[in-house]
DNA sequence: CGTTATTTGTTGTTTTACTCAACAAAAGGT
DNA sequence: ACCTTTTGTTGAGTAAAACAACAAATAACG
């Protein structure tokens, strides 16, 4: 006698069947998930929050301990009566690396499990870099982080978030435009150097999973998130908490959306486009900069009170109220997450984009929706990349292999 | 060692356990899926679909047999070597009601859990009916409708598509601009008049749902669906096989997307999007018609030669290719689906449309992208809505009540 | 037309992973 | 010191899928 809809169907089309294992499989994600998103918890709230039974916990994280994902100690503190939990952390041993070439540099990191950035190291390049100079130079950069790790770390792999398009079904990267990369097999290049399983995927999306799962999206099952860098504009859409892919991996160019009749045109070529009428290099330029981090940018703007800098700030941030408007009709988030440069333009003048947002989409749509700033800062892609390559692991617990820190 | 990505984690955010229970339900409801998607099946089908064990299937086809939701029949035709499958076949007698309230008329549909559309009434009002008297008609329709059922049909409930914002997490209609309803909780009024289960969707994300199970989008887990009707611009986009619902049921308003500077504004007030270009009532008035079905559209189109028609139907034509580029940038989807008024322009010139919007998305975007014309005709929003009120039998099979045809 | 190979349904057994109940352990409250 | 509360531990119970063995029903083949 309902008369809400029904829930939705996430196996709708999943039409095969499941045995135990994908029970027990399904469990140690759950658990492991819990675990690498908060950092740590007791066995009392794993059993809560996963709604099994005490000893079906009891028996998952011995396995999980057995496979050296998780450690469990004593609890520190007491929450209340009656006996106290044990506290289950995920183990700090665990990493995976983290590649992002760009067009004057190459970062590499290396993140535990649970999120946290243990080391990072970047090369500059003269130029853009072609990818098997990309590829050499981040084996280096790995090779010398992994001589630096203890002996007992276990690597999961390496994960690349490349600023571009990248096909899902092989890894390749499609197109990288400021790369000046097309068709290329980077996944594959990298993991023949390295020996280590790769993943590789668009910079935006990693960007949005890791502000998901570690940063302002935290919670969120329905997330637009915009990510401005110099290049030019990348999106990452989550939807019911999973990452919007598409049929081949190229969805969430949120930035190629075409708003305006504006002949101007965008690092693609396509006309009136969000990212050919915001640009972080128009600005920078107005406001007499050369090369400027956002927060060197944030703080020019903040400085600068002529007319001109203010006119062409807020066409701007016109622009992107008309696109947020647009992916709010689209897709009636719960959050838009501004990230790096449009996160700069947003704090210029937080009030003129909400206003003129809430003209150019359906009030209903607008309910209880919020803009937010992105929270995560110069770690975003590291956090992001990693995550991709932990995946696996957090997905399917018992059946990942993990390559030790040294040897093969 | 793998270079692809890692499998997309469905269950990434739901930190739920699983037991055996959900094993169940999960594979009850993978075979009745099947059933309902194809009409009938061997049971070895089942067995090679499902991955699961021949001894299993037999288990799970006989508990929906005790069900009634499906039967067992010797097969008629063999299909090689072998002893003969059994054929399954989902249950004639399991229906589900379908409303569809519009400016002008109420219709009341009987669908079967298969997709065929049993029987079908339509009641035209005078004016735009208000919510209770359009409730009032339904209510009479079904009765109507359910008089004629035989003894041993039985009944899911009853599926409600309305053309504006449906809010899920109570079933109200937020806004429907061409019914002038606002708040209306439309299915609790029809729930208590009839006493059966009420569901209700947003028209046009319905029509994606049947599309998808029935219609051109078949197959296809990355569906962006466009519904020109009367009234204005729906859309309905499917990821990963789950429709987009946003996170109060919004989601999909295509139509509203903000694609040019023009004044021109649409149904909402908002200016420059798809819907105030892309008129079916502008063409209707240059082509002289005053009132016509698509069909009739069609073909005064088609026989139209007056360089003013071509003029408006291209424009139109124009504005809708940028949309779809704009939404092939967005979702990458395997398939983008016209339907309604949309479906007619496009068959206008459908060379003038793709060349189009090549031009207006990334060129990766568009590898193996097709855009169709919908399958389902008239039926349609009978099928979404009825498969609505029937999604909770598919998805829980063993613990959804019926209610029989006579009598609560 | 009988024999054989192949596929499927059926039946009984085995296995696995979760639940449940009972008890012990460790805390706070009185 | 004793009770209450919460949690961990252990062993028994259980549901559902897999598996193995056999029977049944077909086509293919000589």
């Amino acid at each position: 006698m309902s008369t809400t809809p029904p829930i939705p169907a996430r196996h709708a089309l999943t039409t095969k069947g499941s045995n135990r294992e994908d029970i027990r499989r399904h469990n140690l994600s759950a658990v492991l998930t819990l675990l690498s998103r908060t950092g740590e918890m007791p066995r009392s709230a794993l059993t809560e929050l996963t709604g099994l039974n005490r000893s079906t916990i009891s028996d998952l994280v011995t396995e999980l301990e057995d496979l050296g994902l998780v450690t469990e100690s004593e609890a520190v503190t007491t929450q209340g009566v009656g006996r106290p939990s044990l506290m289950v952390s995920p183990a700090e041993e665990v990493v995976a690396f983290a590649v992002n070439p760009d067009i004057d540099a190459i970062t590499v990191g290396v993140v535990s499990f649970s999120g946290k950035v243990i080391a990072k190291v970047r090369q500059t390049t003269a130029v853009q870099p072609a990818a098997a100079t990309a590829a050499d130079i981040a084996n280096k950069l790995i090779d010398q982080l992994r001589k630096d790790l203890p002996n007992n770390y276990r690597i999961a792999g390496i994960g690349v978030a490349i600023p571009g398009q990248v096909r899902h079904a092989d890894g390749v990267v499609r197109l990288a435009p400021h790369l000046n990369w097309v068709e290329v097999p980077f996944a594959r290049m990298l993991q023949q150097l390295s020996g280590l399983p790769v993943y590789i995927d668009n910079d935006a999306s990693l960007g949005s999973l890791a502000e998901r799962d570690f940063g302002a999206g935290k919670g969120f099952r329905e997330i637009v998130y915009l990510f401005g860098s110099a290049g030019g504009i990348g999106g990452g859409v989550i939807h019911d908490g999973i990452p919007l892919r598409g049929s081949a991996g190229y969805a969430g160019e949120l930035g190629h959306v075409r708003i305006s009749d504006s002949p101007q045109e965008d690092g693609s070529g396509l006309t009136g486009t969000l990212e050919s009428l915001v640009r972080r290099d128009v600005l920078l330029a107005a406001l007499g900069l050369d090369n400027a981090d956002d927060e060197q940018l944030a703080a020019a703007l903040a400085a600068d009170k002529s007319a001109k800098v203010r006119k062409i700030a807020e066409a701007q941030i016109d622009a992107l109220a008309i696109a947020v408007g647009n992916f709010v009709n689209i897709f009636n988030p719960e959050v838009i997450l501004l990230a790096g440069y449009l996160s700069t333009l947003f704090s210029y003048d937080p009030d003129r984009l909400l206003s003129r947002f809430r003209w150019s989409s359906l009030t209903a749509s607008q309910d209880r929706m919020v803009v937010r700033q992105a929270a995560l800062g110069a770690n975003l892609l590291m956090v992001g990349a990693a995550g991709l390559a932990l995946a696996p692991l957090v997905n399917a617990p018992a059946s990942t292999q993990l390559t030790p820190v040294r040897g093969k």
